[in-house]
DNA sequence: TTGAATTTTCAATAATTTCTGAAAGTTTAG
DNA sequence: CTAAACTTTCAGAAATTATTGAAAATTCAA
């Protein structure tokens, strides 16, 4: 397992980034070094390259196929588990998006519904259930846009990043 | 300080998302109890709502200065200092984006494109520098999008939430 | 000015999260 | 079957992050 400097630098940085996107430091590092590998690597391999330990590496895989980011994949004439990235990088993004939102937003709504159902008795009350219903509603919107990300073509997408800044344009369109 | 019991549950929750956020538990409870109140609190409001100390408020409300998501607010005859919510929960959202844009997209994107200035001395280090590259396009489209929402006026964005599940109409015509 | 009211800072401590590595569990070649 | 190869688990240790509260700094009324 040898790394190249690239792949170095990108490497610990995803790990930084990880924990933003919902995993911590390590996870982030086992899958950014699987996404720059082609070829299938084993645990030994993310516990060497990434100095970590072999058990620490056991629970990084769990977690990432948890979340469908990586795939056992079995390489004949060994007899380790190799892991490969499970889909395309865009691929990567609808997973963590959708992932987040089932954890995230969803346990969010469904307490913001059932607090929406009361009755305010005061005009503070009534005051935060507006609020409330205010986040409510852009948070429905979220949710109802990154479904809608789901059900994307990859060809749809390679329009829409063709767009760059034309981006305003389709937000136009709109009203 | 009396909390309604709906206020309570919120608060609470939206404590454990904030560490989603950006920001830690208490951060996230300090502004979704001034959120949740038209009236505007002072620290003590604070420590004493939610029960933590005063040094822990004031850290608190420095962090959610620098996001911009409260502003000092002068309650004429009281020396304390007041704090409301700055801006819409629109703007909320916009803030939270802009921010994090600043934070994480913008340093990833920039060692992205510094790594990906280098050639490829073998197969292995090429393979890399594509996944990067598509990466890096992938977060130069979120990137723009977020931008693009920013200019975005109240009105386009009513007209945004209204469509509900009709926003799989908007990304058709796209293409 | 002065000093009481208020806010901020930050070292010490507490709480939480992550990591290790040895032991237990599983799989498979022979 | 057996045992070597490999993987998983998990209790304790280490590292990180959050919190307190007393002291220092600031603000402002008198």
């Amino acid at each position: 397992m040898k790394i190249s400097p690239s792949t170095q630098s990108f490497v610990l940085h995803f790990g930084e980034m990880g924990s933003r996107w919902g995993f911590n430091r390590t996870v982030g590092q086992i899958y950014a070094l699987i996404v720059m590998n082609e070829a299938p690597l084993n645990a030994d391999d993310l516990a060497d390259g990434l100095s970590i330990s072999r058990g620490n590496v056991s629970m990084g895989i769990k977690e990432l196929l948890s979340w469908r980011l990586i795939k056992r994949q079995h390489v004949p004439g060994d007899r380790k588990e190799y892991f490969t990235a499970d889909g395309s990088i865009w691929d990567m993004g609808k997973k963590v998006l959708e992932e987040r939102r089932k954890r995230e937003l969803d346990p969010t709504l469904s307490l913001l519904r059932d607090l929406l159902m009361r009755e305010a008795d005061n005009e503070n009350e009534a005051y935060a259930l507006q609020q409330m219903q205010e986040i409510h509603d852009l948070l429905e919107m979220i949710s109802q846009w990154t479904e809608e990300l789901q059900r994307m073509k990859p060809e749809s997408l390679r329009t829409l990043m063709k767009l760059g800044s034309g981006v305003g344009k389709v937000l136009n369109v709109i009203k």
